[in-house]
DNA sequence: ATTATATTAGCCAAAATTTGTCAAGTTAAT
DNA sequence: ATTAACTTGACAAATTTTGGCTAATATAAT
């Protein structure tokens, strides 16, 4: 989800893992992991991000929660219910 | 959230807290705790609850999971945005 | 006021999860 | 076959979660 999306950004700009890794001062396996969905970027670094590529803040804060909200639910039976729930209790 | 349900639940049917923890085999003070929000109740512990006060299972379980998201996005700027999209990307 | 019962709070260690790093492995292009 | 870009797996360090114990607090009855 918010990975689709940097790598999208990051390819669309022709610039290397690395590259981009080293931006944010992390290791490039790192990110790599991160744009798979394999990790969690951490915020710090979506805004950064957000920064690097000219991006709503809003967007890709919102893409990296919903990343977190979905393995919340991830295998769980009632996850359409409690989404609706949660909804309503947070309006 | 399920909380306030299970002491609900449990006031109507006037069973002590040291009681129902006895049946879920678990420490009264843990219970307590679980019942005012500061632990998650475990999920085997809600399924067993629904047995016992004699609820739905999904009832039960939707409530609880929708503590587990409630507290994924506690103190997030976007949770509306994010469980919008959270929602439809399930459908 | 004292006792008895019920509930809550605080602390700590065990267990589980997350995070970062490194080295080895793939893939794709030349 | 070599090189550059990326991916993967294994591992330790750090953080978070969990459960249990004990003590503190609250409530009610005598």
């Amino acid at each position: 989800m918010i990975g689709d999306k940097i790598r999208e950004l990051r390819e669309q700009n022709n610039i290397l893992l690395r590259q981009l890794a080293a931006q944010l001062d992390m290791d490039t396996a790192m990110l790599s992991k991160m744009e798979r969905g394999d990790r969690f970027f951490r915020k710090e670094d979506i805004i950064q991000l957000s920064r690097i590529f000219n991006q709503s803040e809003e967007e890709l804060l919102t893409l990296w929660l919903v990343d977190k909200i979905l393995k919340t639910i991830d295998e769980e039976e009632y996850k359409e219910p409690a989404l609706k729930l949660a909804l309503k209790s947070i309006k």
